[in-house]
RNA sequence: GCGGGAGUAGCUCAGCCGGUAGAGCAUUUGCUUCCCAAGCAAAGGGUCGCGGGUUCGAGUCCCGUCUCCCGCUCCA
């Protein structure tokens, strides 16, 4: 088994979680500054369903872009692909989430209010239903009421006409399309097993319970990789795959290390597809909650595609020219709940000067601006040379140029967003040809000449990138 | 679905026993050779979530509805 969450739970004591009110404060901001926000506001909104602004649009893209960098391409052994979200109905019926990925509910009308799961009460009280003289619920004796099915899938038809023979449903997983997909991957890129097939994309689940922000919606973004190996490797790439993504977290996107864990799942709460599980699991406000999830899926999926197509999913090894369904390791993360777990864990207060300083002490490869331009002051001749300036580093950065209010005023508002550097062109820029590039998260500035301007940011930027990455290894950040 | 809390300016919120809507921050404009939420002056911004009712009059009282937050339930 891999390491890091047995050494983290022995060696550290009970890491302290955010602020109870830090998601209240995120949420502000994120609808101020255009993180996110609730969907169809104008209409009243929509529940569990959100929309990201132009900041929030730029992180989840630079999240989606590191994960599609480590997993797919800087790896010889994954492909990536792009499935329909609406596939034939059938796939849902084999994959068993036609039949298991329901619930029939009863709500007690008594004096509890409870809610049961009908198929988890004994036979006798759920089969009798409102019988006057049934035992009823559980807890207080109460009525209940009929079991009702509640299924998580979103269902849609194909066509115009809505009849039961057109019924689809919307995915409510990525997964399913790797392993349709398996055999004509295969096929067309000439990968041998051990090799990975990764998609990221939009997944609908009619949750009972949504809820906590962005962190629980319905309409969501998974980044999932099928890693396809020989039975009886399967324990050996599990391991792997759940050490790689905890260091992900931490190497690539800055998340502190003593806020994540790796938490084994019980024999008796795993799926009904695993053999094996972790998740990595990150401490919020409210409390621990997964961001990503490393299941040992077996063959479960293939053999059940295999026996419901009818099409042989086999993999014929060239080399031992052995035959066998391949095993599954998936490590499936979620780009919403990453985003969330990314600014709570950057957001900071600090006092400076008396002041309140907001800054998101952010990877700057997942900050939404990487270099602010700022002219001194709003006379024209430093807007005019500053505004050049901007478009000649904008092919190179993320940039944002702003020169309104006073130049204090916008170094607080780059830190709120978490830009890590901001680059000011004053008067003496006129003369020296040289200009002032500051730090977002200790405010300190040093003068390089425009020449060599687009070299030394890419300079402070990799320091940043250690910085942040050694901060999130130690555990405390900010 | 149940229980509790809440919806008033972009954000955070005040608004008493019903009398015609306010603060702080933010935003915009002007002036200031201006490096850490600086100063001065001015401006814009609200059908008080939505619908109905009571009343001479409703942000305020009543009913309905939608949304958000917390808890329960549930979670492939």
């Amino acid at each position: 088994m891999s390491t890091a969450s047995d050494t983290l739970s022995e060696s550290t004591p009970a890491p302290a979680p955010p602020p109870s009110d830090l998601l209240d404060r995120l949420v502000s901001l994120g609808k101020q500054r255009g993180f996110f926000y609730q969907s169809s506001e104008i209409y009243g909104g929509i529940n569990a369903l959100y929309d990201y602004g132009p900041l929030g649009t730029r992180v989840r893209r630079n999240i989606r872009n590191r994960w599609w960098r480590s997993t797919v391409e800087l790896r010889d052994d994954v492909e990536g692909i792009e499935t329909s979200i609406i596939m034939n109905p059938q796939v849902w019926v084999a994959s068993g989430h036609v039949a298991g990925f329901s619930d029939p509910l009863v709500d007690c009308t008594g004096s509890c209010r409870r809610r049961w799961r009908a198929d988890h009460l004994p036979a006798e009280r759920a089969a009798r239903g409102r019988a006057p003289d049934a035992p009823g619920c559980p807890e207080c004796g109460g009525d209940l009421t009929e079991p009702r099915q509640f299924n998580l899938m979103f269902r849609t038809f194909l066509g115009p006409v809505e009849d039961t023979s057109a019924q689809a449903y919307l995915r409510p997983e990525t997964a399913q399309g790797m392993f349709v997909d398996f055999k004509s991957v295969l096929t067309s890129s000439r990968q041998r097993v051990p090799f990975g097939i990764a998609q990221n994309g939009k997944s609908f689940r009619n949750e009972i319970s949504p809820g906590n922000s962005i962190f629980r919606t319905r309409e969501f973004e998974q980044m999932e990789m099928e890693f396809f190996c020989e039975p009886g490797t399967d324990d050996h790439w599990f391991d792997y795959w759940r050490a790689e993504r905890f260091r992900w977290y931490v190497e690539e996107l800055g998340v502190r290390s003593s806020r994540l864990r790796l938490r084994d799942h019980e024999p008796d709460e795993l799926a009904h597809y695993a053999k094996a599980a972790t998740d990595v699991e990150y401490l919020y406000p409210f409390g621990w909650g997964e961001l990503e999830g490393i299941a040992n899926r077996t063959d479960f999926d293939l053999t059940a595609h295999q026996t419901a197509s009818g099409v042989d999913l086999t993999y014929l090894d060239p080399v031992s020219g052995r035959r066998y369904i391949p095993y599954v390791v998936e490590p499936a993360a979620g780009v919403d709940r990453i985003m969330l777990t990314v600014l709570i864990d950057a957001y900071d207060e600090e006092e400076v000067r008396g002041e309140r300083r907001v800054v998101m002490r952010m990877h700057p490869d997942v900050a939404p601006v990487q270099v602010a331009v700022l002219p001194l002051s709003k006379k024209e001749e430093l807007t005019g040379p500053a505004r050049e300036l901007e478009h000649r580093l904008r092919p190179h950065f993320a940039t944002e140029y702003d020169e309104t209010q006073s130049i204090g005023r916008r170094y607080r508002r780059q830190d709120e967003i978490g830009t890590p550097l901001a680059v000011t062109f004053d008067f003496d820029s006129l003369e020296d040809h040289a200009v002032t590039i500051r730090e977002r998260d200790g405010m300190t500035q040093v003068r390089v000449p425009v020449e060599g301007l687009e070299g030394a940011l890419r300079d402070e930027l990799a320091r940043f990138r250690e910085r942040t990455a050694a901060r999130a290894r130690g555990g405390s950040a900010g």
